[in-house]
DNA sequence: TCCCAGGCAGGGC
DNA sequence: GCCCTGCATGGG
């Protein structure tokens, strides 16, 4: 099964998922930091606190006080790991590119990669969401659900770069094609693809699916 | 009560 | 290189 009809059938069963969820590229990377091990219902939370205290862009974030992050991203978990992060991150961008970010994606991608996993908080998923979803680059993240979903499927295995190839090689360079089907593979692990649980017979892609199998009679 | 969530970093070996 | 652990709140 191509990579393509997955795309299209995950397309036609949950529908266009408008990823990312965010009202600039800044929020976008602030999002991608807080989600790490979290889910997005608290994520939100977090960036409505960040919002009512005016700390959405580098610089209020460069110039707050961890006390004060810290009671802003309490709803993610990792709080204190996380809001001085936010802070090394916004202080970093203020500091070597004046807090433009157009400026950290205008070179070339993996040079831009490099840099993003240099910094601390952030490792090869949160730089591939931040890459594809900030900076628009064809770049496909790789998270816990895209692992436990191929591998079910019997499509893919391996680690992250490998099955990042996997992505790379067998997708259409397509910028929207990326992002929605990073967010359809999430919309399908949360609802048919949780962890040690193999129900799964409302998936749509159950007809290829090899765990499935083991546990259910078809 | 236990498990899990859109990871990452640091350590031991 | 691989494997383990700490980080921590919120929801099922």
């Amino acid at each position: 099964m191509g990579q393509l009809s997955i795309y299209k059938k995950l397309l036609k069963h949950f529908g266009k998922q408008y990823w990312w969820p965010a009202e600039s590229e800044f929020e976008v990377i602030v999002g991608a930091m807080l989600t790490q091990q979290s889910t997005w219902r608290n994520v939100e939370k977090a960036i409505v606190n960040l919002k009512r205290e005016r700390l959405l862009t580098p610089k209020a974030i460069a110039q707050a006080s961890v006390p004060e992050l810290q009671k802003c991203v309490r709803p993610t978990g990792f709080y204190r790991q996380k809001a001085r992060r936010l802070r090394d991150f916004a202080r970093y961008l203020e500091r070597k590119y004046n807090g433009k970010l157009e400026l950290l994606f205008s070179k070339p991608v993996k040079d831009t990669r490099d840099e993003l996993l240099s910094l601390d908080g952030i490792g090869p998923e949160t730089a591939d969401s931040i890459l594809l979803y900030a900076g628009g680059k064809l770049i496909f993240p790789i998270d816990a659900y895209t692992k436990r979903v191929y591998e079910r499927l019997g499509l893919a295995e391996g680690h992250y770069s490998e099955l990042q190839k996997f992505f790379h090689y067998n997708l259409p360079r397509d910028l929207v094609v990326y992002k929605e089907m990073h967010a359809l593979i999430v919309e399908l692990a949360k609802d048919y693809c949780s962890k040690n649980k193999p129900l799964c017979g409302e998936c749509p892609l159950r007809e290829q699916c090899s765990f499935e199998r083991r546990f259910i009679n078809m």
